[in-house]
RNA sequence: GGUGACGUGGCCGAGUGGCUAGGCUGCGGUCUGCAAAACCGCCUACGGAGGUUCGACUCCUCUCGUCACCUCCA
């Protein structure tokens, strides 16, 4: 089935062409490893991981994917200093060693971050690769030379920035995100530091090392510029490096536009000779209970947090695939727990479909379904309409009504549309008698007992106390079932 | 100041010039000793004011409001 995306590029939806006929090359911007991530970022990463699932699965691509983890940055660098509040002991004794320390402190919270999405349901054996930006320096400096050699950069006080100015005479600077020229001071270097409201100005490939910081030799014509790499540059390098130029598909938040990614094609095509990427996709953001979110505002939750407050990874991933991608999504605790029942009724449906020993007479039209499913997950991904279509179907479609074929039928559909959302399960409806204490399991045998007895104050006492300790108890004729009430 | 987005029923969240998604909650019913669960049914909204149109939530103008990016941030 053909994909459909919205092209930050073109600011519409194109219908997408792969370079290559079956592979997909996909790199996405992902976290910065001085911290644990927090659920704005993971909605970034779960969009990414949205988008090349429905790539493999509706569209039938293979994929490469890659992500690239920031380890370089003025955070990882200030976190990892000697004497840093932000070291834990967890990552080991620092070192004399600027770059060590930085090493260490990066992959501890890249660990984190594996652990992190794994939880959300992103199979981390789906990334081609997961390169950290001190890996690829040397690359980095390789582009570096090519851009001076070009006329596209020069050096100053140790730096060497991009001259924004001399590279829009040969081509466009603001592909994603209109610039106002008008306030545009180019020639303006800039060290971050220093920057001045509305203006923008020329940015930085390579800085020049302050006291104590991680740096790495660069040569240049015999010359040696020691330092360490500008923001944006090691996109372009690893994109380079590990897919090729152009590549498929480059995903990230809106808020990347610009400068990261405006600076990441400029940077590209004056080195290179060619724009990173055919496909630009951007996700909006995140916003607690009507707020915005940012770690500087310290409004913020971590993926671990909320796993502390017992909500469930997996109802966090289905409630923000339960929003188009690209509107802003309210993150609510009742979203969550909306989020959770209705991915609850949709696992009860499984279990019912599993169960072979109660099935109808009728005929499913599954094929139908699959059809308008995929087809609104190819168009622009768009999860809540396939998400209503599948509800509208299961409301006219019960499983318990299904003959055994549309029943497999049924479940091979659900399974497929499983390797996209990946938070259901596919097995026999998982007996709940090893999770109950047995204490409770007598409690509820006690008040059948009361309820033969038709001794229905004891039964409701006994009832009450099953839920106060934290059970659901369900009634049938002449039995019950136990639920731990989540 | 520049650029852009958005305002939909109790909440979340789609969408279209007329046929008025979906989820969750709530309410009514069936069931039940009573409940819960399940099942059935109900609740019909589009910030405001004009305009275009046979007809606008959907197009246009104005207006109010919210937000983002332009500075590290998904």
């Amino acid at each position: 089935m053909k994909i459909k995306l919205y092209n930050s590029l073109s600011k519409t939806i194109e219908e997408f062409e792969p370079i290559s006929d079956n592979t997909v090359r996909m790199y996405s911007c992902g976290p910065t490893v001085y911290n644990y991530a927090h659920i704005g970022n993971m909605r970034a990463f779960l969009m990414a991981d949205l988008l090349q699932r429905v790539l493999r699965v509706v569209g039938k691509y293979d994929l490469q994917w890659v992500m690239n983890i920031t380890d370089i940055d003025d955070k990882t660098i200030r976190d990892s200093r000697i004497g840093s509040e932000a070291w834990l002991p967890e990552m080991g004794e620092q070192t004399e060693s600027a770059i060590d320390n930085l090493k260490m402190l990066t992959e501890f919270y890249f660990d984190s971050f594996t652990e992190d999405i794994s939880s959300l349901g992103i199979d981390v054996e789906d990334f081609y690769a997961l390169p950290a930006a001190t890996d690829y320096i040397e690359e980095m400096q390789t582009l570096i030379k090519q851009i001076i050699q070009n006329g596209y950069a020069y050096i100053a006080s140790g730096s060497i920035y991009f001259d924004v100015a001399k590279w829009r005479q040969s081509d466009t600077y603001g592909k994603l995100f209109k610039i106002d020229f008008d306030n545009f001071k180019s020639g303006t270097r800039i060290d971050t530091d220093e920057y001045e409201r509305e203006h923008v100005s020329d940015f930085v490939l390579w800085k020049a090392p302050k006291e104590g910081e991680p740096q790495w030799d660069f040569e240049i014509d015999g010359s040696n510029y020691p330092g360490r790499p500008g923001w944006h540059i090691e996109c372009s390098a690893m994109e380079y490096e590990l897919l090729g130029l152009p590549f498929d598909i480059h995903t990230g938040g809106v808020d990347l536009k610009f400068p990261h990614h405006e600076d990441e094609i400029a940077q590209s095509k004056a080195g290179y000779g060619c724009e990173p990427t055919n496909y630009w996709v951007h996700n909006d953001f995140l916003e607690v209970e009507g707020e915005k979110m940012s770690k500087s505002a310290g409004n913020f939750f971590t993926l671990r947090d909320l796993i502390k407050k017992s909500l469930d990874p997996l109802d966090i991933r289905f409630a923000m695939l339960s929003a188009h991608y690209r509107t802003k999504y309210n993150f609510t605790h009742d979203g969550i727990s909306a989020a959770r029942k209705a991915r609850m009724r949709i696992q009860e449906y499984i279990y019912d479909l599993m169960d072979d020993s109660n099935s109808g007479k009728n005929a499913f039209d599954v094929a139908k379904l699959r059809d308008s499913v995929f087809g609104e997950l190819g168009n622009d991904m768009h999860t809540p309409k396939a998400l209503a279509n599948l509800f509208v179907f299961m409301n006219e479609n019960k499983a318990m009504e299904a003959d055994l074929e549309s029943k497999n039928e049924m479940l091979a559909f659900l399974n497929e549309l499983n390797h996209i959302f990946a938070i259901w399960q596919f097995e026999q409806r998982p007996t709940t008698e090893k999770l109950i204490p047995s204490e409770i399991t007598k409690l509820a045998e006690a008040r059948l007992q009361a309820k033969k007895d038709k001794n229905w104050a004891l039964a409701d006492e006994l009832r009450a106390k099953i839920i106060d300790a934290g059970y659901l108890i369900k009634d049938s004729k002449d039995a019950f079932e136990i639920e731990i009430n989540s």
